[in-house]
DNA sequence: ACCCGAGTTGACAATCATTCTCAACTCGTC
DNA sequence: GACGAGTTGAGAATGATTGTCAACTCGGGT
């Protein structure tokens, strides 16, 4: 293997950067288009297809969760570095990150009865918050 | 209330039928394109957009079971009626259903937790099943 | 400061799944 | 055998996402 393929490097660049602000700046999740969209109104000139590059790679990197709406879109959202899962409002999209080893164990349990290995999971709930209520 | 609104009449139409054999012909999630093409395979002439609007409406009466590829393609299996999760294998698509109070339970109650109510949620585990392993 | 190559960017074309449009067709019924 | 509502299909239209590629930018030498 000639490959020690190290961290291909990384630059900061000024869209980079204006994107990771701008995921900080909100807690629920978003659209690519959207963020391109408050990019623009914050004055910050990127272009679309640097956001959705852009998103991919902190996706890729696990700095943002992805999710997919009813119809497919793809929506972002920043978020811990853990193994997590949301609560998501249907109304607002107000977001809490939730986690417990119940589940992961129920997941674990449910694969090994059934002899699959490898496992992984995904699980989204869906409600609606107290504000909204 | 005026409006008895009863099951609008549906009718049951050679296409109809057809996409429902389709679907109870193969065990693992597919796409309405595959189906489709499943469908000409058979000799069954049925039209892409008839092939999504049946999926649709079998969707909606919660005969087959909708999902969402890594990509966003949304892709179609034949489903029990009962509320239920599937463990699907990462390599060949083998998909089982699994059910269990744990899972609803842990929700509902982190739901309930943050207060969020009216809550539903998505839950899909995937692994290697033993034949692929 | 200046040069250079690799990593980046952006405008726009290209994909691709899915939905829309609407005239022609089919059912079950009268 | 005719009627009207529900259906269908071919193709256009939509919309998110990705690919293309020439121009640009960074940071490390020199």
């Amino acid at each position: 293997m000639t490959s020690t393929d190290p961290t291909p490097p990384l630059r900061p660049t000024r869209q980079r950067k204006a994107v990771a602000e701008a995921m900080a700046s909100f807690a629920d999740f978003r659209s690519a288009q959207e963020i391109h969209e408050l990019l623009g109104d914050r004055g910050e000139q990127v272009g679309l297809a640097t956001v959705y590059r852009t998103l991919q790679r902190l996706a890729d990197a696990g700095e943002v969760d992805v999710l997919r709406t009813e119809d497919g879109e793809a929506i972002y959202r920043r978020c811990s570095d853990t193994h997590h899962h949301h609560l998501v409002c249907r109304s607002c999209g107000a977001t809490v990150e939730v986690e417990g080893p119940t589940v992961e164990r129920w997941t674990s349990s449910m694969a090994a009865e059934h002899g699959y290995a490898d496992v992984s999971h995904t699980l989204e709930i869906f409600g609606t918050c107290p504000r909204c209520a």
